[in-house]
DNA sequence: ACTATGGCATTAGATTTTCTAGGGGTAATA
DNA sequence: TATTACCCCTAGAAAATCTAATGCCATAGT
């Protein structure tokens, strides 16, 4: 029969969402992080939009997806819509004058840099709520309701984007072990503390320390910054510091500074705040209180 | 505590599309009649966004609603983006080769003008299923998923429009019936045969013809003008005629036109199609076919 | 070559969201 | 005053969505 009684019906948003989230970061379990659920969800969603759309959308293959010609075609669009969207939500929440801030921040960021300075962001915005979540990828600002995101990262100028500090690397310890460390040849005979997510610190900093060829990946591995720091602190080997983020340490003593040799990485910590339409003014303060 | 672990969770997407349409449908009720579900659902979607977003989006009064400030903010932004989401979720249908066409008629409309034509269309676009939903509102084009759409309705000139024929009305009724009435006098002997939808019909056919002052309102009130217009066929009484509705049955004598004067109502029968992106041949051949 | 790992699919069942239905209230209309 | 047209509320039903567990496949590492 050609004359049918219903409506064809919309299309279902949350799987246009996880479609979105999928095709801009490649993969179904990124895309499931973004989105809060696990990849199983996402891996659903897509499977009903395909189904309602009658087109396949990406190639599966086991070490991960790739869009198809259909998918493809829809990114730029579909992601302009999302764009619009997530602007017209941002607006929603500022006339509701929603007094929460939320900063997203990568978790060493979050623990040790950003956590001595709440004190003072809470201070400069007395009349709203400070939320921090951490998380280990930087949000797309203009999709998620994040106020803020710190992280230490590639420092591409875009706009929205401030540079509070430049990355630069050194080795730290506790002052006892300092004392035992004189040339950065001492080190070979201590115990390196290495972070999962900065494996490459130890070799660019011994590079251009002069280490040549020598073997800095011994030594325990940690993947939280933090917990290194702390195993520094107390004593159980030589880190390798991030200026931001030991500078607190250093100025109180906890850690030592053995060698003047300082790395910059090219990264830099970062704080970058969404497309604003409205000026806003508590971004705006809180920008000030974090790079005065 | 300022820290908190979860991310701000996304705004509630078919909140948001209900309360798109209930904005701009103006009510409630029309917006679910939209979304195809209960006004009750509409409400508690809105009232769900409302919540999530911590601001009153519409004033409820007991004949209806109205926005208020936060709402109509945020009107215009949140209708971009679903037009954009709309355009997305176009293109995608049309890579998909989807080869149904939704058309959407007003229910006269796709019983008596459209239904002849049916033939003609598939015979015109042999490889496309046509699907025919009958609205009493023309849809929206931009947002719901229909292909075309024919409403007799104000002529205003938006593009995307093709005016197949200006309507113009007259009485009509049964060849038997017919030879009883010679002029217009005749008809206040008639049963004259009214649609609820077009019940300005008689006193504006009367005022041109004449018939000041006269009560052409008593006789049987239709819902649908398929079924006055069998009641016509039957011998029942005179009908007001649109010229597009009943020209099939004039030419094959199954109604007749007992006077020769018409009266331009200022609408017309619109052809609609939506926003096209990519000229979409399939949409043109239909033009070309109801047009001609 | 063998094993571990990463990424996605699939399924069933649990959970959450969303819808419907039925009962009320208020204002405009007849 | 009766009717109609809105909207609100609540409870239970229905549908959607998620999780968790299991399996497959390809790549990387041993």
């Amino acid at each position: 029969m050609s004359v049918s009684p219903m409506r064809p019906k919309g299309p279902p948003l949350n799987a246009l969402r996880a479609f979105e989230a999928a095709a801009r970061l490649g993969s179904f379990s990124a895309a499931a992080e973004e989105l809060c659920v696990t990849a199983g969800a996402v891996s659903q969603q897509i499977k009903t939009l395909e189904d309602w759309a009658q087109v396949a959308l990406f190639q599966r293959h086991a070490q991960g997806v790739s869009l198809t010609a259909a998918g493809k075609a829809l990114v730029p669009t579909l992601g302009a819509a999302f764009d619009a969207l997530g602007h017209a939500v941002r607006d929603l929440r500022h006339t509701a004058r929603h007094r929460t801030l939320h900063i997203a921040a990568m978790p060493s960021v979050a623990q040790l840099w950003l956590s001595p300075r709440l004190r003072a962001i809470r201070a400069a915005l007395p009349d709203v709520q400070i939320s921090v979540t951490v998380t280990e990828t930087p949000p797309n600002l203009a999709r998620e309701l994040f106020d803020a995101s710190l992280f230490i990262r590639d420092q591409t100028g875009a706009q929205g984007k401030v540079i509070v500090e430049n990355d630069t690397i050194f080795p730290v310890c506790a002052p006892a072990l300092a004392a035992q460390i004189c040339t950065p040849q001492d080190l070979m005979r201590q115990t390196l503390l290495h972070d999962q997510s900065w494996a490459g610190d130890w070799p660019l900093w011994g590079n251009a320390a002069g280490l040549t060829g020598t073997q800095l990946s011994g030594g325990p591995q940690f993947s939280l910054y933090a917990i290194a720091f702390d195993e520094a602190k107390a004593g159980a080997g030589v880190m390798m510091g991030h200026a931001s983020l030991v500078q607190h340490a250093l100025d109180d003593g906890s850690l030592c500074q053995p060698f003047p040799q300082t790395v910059a990485t090219g990264k830099a910590l970062v704080l970058e705040t969404p497309p604003a339409r409205h000026p806003a003014t508590t971004t705006r303060r809180l920008i000030d209180v974090l790079t005065a």
